[in-house]
RNA sequence: CGGGGCGUAGCGCAGCCCGGUAGCGCAUCUGCUUUGGGAGCAGAGGGUCGUAGGUUCAAAUCCUAUCGCCCCGACCA
């Protein structure tokens, strides 16, 4: 049936690699790991802007633009931040026929630039809150490239502000974290995990890290959008300090928090199937397509003209497409608009237009059902919610089906290789335990959950005292 | 960086072992017939065979070098 997608069942790897071809999302440029957008994607990271932007705009932040170069010894000014992503830096050394003085580095994340200005820009408490985001592209030298999971060059946002306080900055952090998880879970419709990253897992430069985490659908883990807390060290690193209400001088308090393209690769690996990809109808390009059916000219006109008559008031309702390309035959069609994931296909013909009824199709159930044309507004607006909410209740099972509590190691392990998914297991918060973790399964502690009531217990790699547990997996 | 695979028409591939007019499917173009789950027939266009050397009367094919990409591992959003 599908042409061209290989089935998940058989390797999951390559079908994700398919539904990207097929659906016209991305395609691998010239260059090594870097990826070309194609208008299929980039309207799905549109969308996804769209609805970012507004939250964070609806939560005080603004806009601007930092420059893609960044001198070389800014990097180095914060100790950990420098050698966390030295090593994946592409860097400049020549411009204008000529060696530069001082190379520059090809961005990988802003914070540095960031804050050279932001030392300009901070006086006094007035000053702060500094709310800023950016949408940019970064560069990070990856040793393995996935179209749209890890690739050299990305698209992301990253949001960089500047507080007064050690509160705020924590409330930020959180506030932030909040925003992601909903924009995940209501217009993604991928649940996901909130918490904290272990200090093995933090970015290079914070005092703590925070993480959306989502299960795709062969059950390995996804970080799909981290906040960060970054204390007072690029404050110090560059120097920025604000006069507070009582006349000191501080060091101001900081977060950074981005999330990127590879949202895009989480979204495919929520709901996609065999028939390739499937979209949640909030973030859909186009939500429904209407597809006349006609075998001669006059037949065409009466379907047409039907179809113009029914869709009249639909031009604030959804974002949909009538496709009358004559030059396709509406087999054809089905199964184009069907691999690009569209959620609703309505099938008009001239049966329909004896019987005053059409046909319509969910993309993700594949259910066919018989509709009055009195009713297709109504009916199809139903439909789009319903598909929301069912695809996020379809992955939400799937994560609580694969979820589990165990408590010896070597049933870990065995579980891991075997049908994977989410464990939680105690662990006695050392780094050597965690690095023993990684080294003998391959999986990693995704995330922590401070809020969640302390339990006593054994660690699973060692057998020393736990107050709680964490979650582990195989991870993109 | 280690292991594996691949570079031949827009895409997918065959041809290479055994050197001798560069082929097939899909897509594209034209015409007719078609149109409710990937249409049929007829015709047409499209390639300096990744690159550079070498061997030879003759190289997609043999030899040498080199570049690139994909997949699997170690590192990362």
């Amino acid at each position: 049936m599908a042409k061209g997608i290989t089935k998940r069942s058989e390797d999951y790897s390559q079908w994700y690699l398919d539904v990207i071809a097929q659906a016209k999302l991305a395609d691998h440029a010239p260059v090594r790991g870097c990826m070309v957008i194609r208008p299929n994607g980039y309207a799905i990271w549109e969308r996804m802007q769209a609805e970012l932007d507004r939250m964070f705009k609806e939560s005080g932040h603004v806009n601007a633009y930092f420059p893609l170069f960044i001198p070389e010894s800014y990097l180095k000014k914060e100790a950990e931040h420098v050698e966390g992503f030295a090593p994946e830096c592409a860097m400049v050394t020549h411009g204008g026929g000529k060696k530069l003085e001082e190379p520059l580095v090809v961005r990988p994340t802003s914070e540095t630039v960031v804050w050279s200005m932001y030392k300009d820009w901070i006086q006094s408490y007035r000053d702060l809150p500094l709310l800023i985001n950016q949408w940019a592209n970064v560069v990070r030298w990856e040793m393995r490239t996935r179209l749209f999971l890890r690739t050299m060059e990305f698209l992301w946002q990253e949001g960089h502000t500047a507080h007064a306080t050690a509160e705020e900055a924590q409330e930020e952090t959180l506030r932030i974290l909040g925003i992601y998880k909903r924009f995940a879970e209501e217009f993604m419709a991928m649940p996901v995990l909130t918490g904290v990253k272990t200090e093995k897992e933090r970015f290079a430069g914070a005092i703590n890290t925070y993480a959306i985490e989502a299960m795709m659908q062969d059950k390995r883990a996804l970080q799909a959008g981290t906040s960060h807390n970054l204390g007072q060290n690029f404050a110090k690193a560059f120097e920025v300090m604000f006069q507070s209400e009582s006349g000191s001088r501080e060091y101001v308090w900081a977060t950074s928090w981005g999330v990127s393209t590879r949202l895009i690769g989480g979204l495919i690996m929520s709901h996609s199937d065999d028939n390739g990809l499937v979209v949640p109808p909030k973030l859909a390009p186009l939500q429904v397509v209407v597809v006349p059916i006609w075998k001669s000219d006059d037949e065409k006109s009466a379907v047409m003209q039907k179809i113009d008559g029914l869709t009249a008031s639909w031009k604030d309702k959804f974002r949909y497409k009538i496709d009358d390309r004559d030059n396709y035959r509406p087999g054809w069609k089905f199964n184009e608009w069907e691999k690009q994931g569209v959620p609703i296909r309505i099938e008009m013909g001239p049966k329909d237009l004896e019987s005053g009824e059409v046909v319509l199709v969910r993309r993700d159930t594949g259910e066919k059902e018989r509709i009055s044309q009195d009713r297709i507004t109504e009916e199809t607006e139903t439909r789009l919610t319903a598909m929301q909410q069912s695809l996020f209740d379809t992955a939400l099972a799937l994560r609580e089906n694969n979820t589990f509590e165990v408590d010896d190691y070597d049933e870990l392990k065995e579980r891991l290789n075997g049908e994977g998914g989410f464990f939680r297991v105690h662990w006695n918060g050392k780094r050597d335990s965690e690095d023993r973790l990684q080294a003998e399964t391959k999986a990693t502690i995704r995330v922590m959950n401070p809020d969640e009531p302390e339990e006593a217990g054994k660690c699973i790699v060692t057998g020393e005292p736990s107050k709680r547990r964490v979650v582990v997996a195989k991870a993109y």
